[in-house]
DNA sequence: CAAGATTGAGGATTCAATCTTT
DNA sequence: AAAGATTGAATCCTCAATCTTG
């Protein structure tokens, strides 16, 4: 608790938490504007797309791409809508369970991945990597994964989609 | 570019992004849900009354209180609508410069920030401080402080509101 | 009844257009 | 015409209610 020094320490939290809040805005609103000016995707979008792509035969239950995206179920509902529109996802029934619908990756869709990643990566470059060495990265992510631990919001699969070749853990199901 | 490794620092730094998202979507929805919980307010109106509360004379103008929040001039026209219903805020207008609306913080303003300041202390303290140490938190400051700069969004005085006592600079009209 | 998914209603935000004042 | 502020339309998101299936 703030016991030690009356709030100087405190503050210092409260400020980068504030910190937070604004890179987070400044950065995020930078890197979605350049992705969504070179290939027409929002964020979520392209996630979309990036968990379906990496998924068991490039489709997922509308139930776990929720829990993956950190989005409401019916948020989830209205992405695939939009993206099933423009023909980069399809939805397919469930022979077992006629409750589930599965949300699949098409070829489309795996092209406008394809194409967004190469303009993703030069945007995170431009407005993110480009401003840290490489030990802040190593910090930063050690301070993020503990506030992730922390708030009981780790998932190793939520936070390691397929964009890394390294996959330590099986994609379990 | 990325002719180093392959690609391997590439994917670390994209990982990095990746839990920075991951990491603001948590941390944030918590704090806020628990600020509204307790004091009605979200982090937006909150930060009006910072800001406001902040200002010589409790008063600031709509532009420059759309630049402080990092919200667009008609967001910060909507936000203040929400607060002036509820009496937290006043419109007042101009002598000088008929253009100009002053948004002004009211005694029922005060009150509420002093009440959610308690509030928000403790939610920012139980999902985002208690995980860090002093040094995790300097790292991150600074971290974040670079890619601000970086990105062209470091303004003292938009980071430093007079949450804190430490005022360097003179709030410049 | 419980689980999976969708729909309807409502809130918050943004862009572009508008209005007033300089 | 330019600056300050507001408004209208559109988008995206969430919550609660609903529908279907187990």
């Amino acid at each position: 608790m703030e016991r030690c020094d009356g709030g100087a320490l405190e503050e210092e939290r409260f400020h980068a938490w504030l910190n937070l809040l604004q890179t987070h805005a400044v950065v995020n609103s930078r890197i979605e504007a350049d992705l969504e000016a070179g290939s027409g995707l929002s964020l979520a979008e392209h996630e979309v797309l990036v968990r379906l792509d990496a998924a068991p035969d490039h489709r997922l239950r509308m139930n776990d791409l929720a829990d993956l995206l950190l989005l409401s179920k019916s948020g989830v509902t209205r992405v695939v809508d939009r993206l099933e529109k423009r023909g980069l996802v399809g939805r397919r029934m469930c022979e077992s369970d006629r409750r589930v619908v599965y949300a699949a990756s098409t070829p489309a869709g795996g092209k406008a991945l394809a194409d967004a990643r190469e303009i993703l990566a030069s945007a995170i470059q431009r407005s993110f990597s480009r401003h840290l060495s490489d030990a802040d990265v190593a910090a930063l992510r050690s301070s993020l994964r503990q506030l992730l631990e922390g708030n009981g919001a780790w998932l190793e699969r939520r936070c390691s989609p397929s964009y890394a070749d390294t996959d330590p853990v099986a994609p379990a199901t």
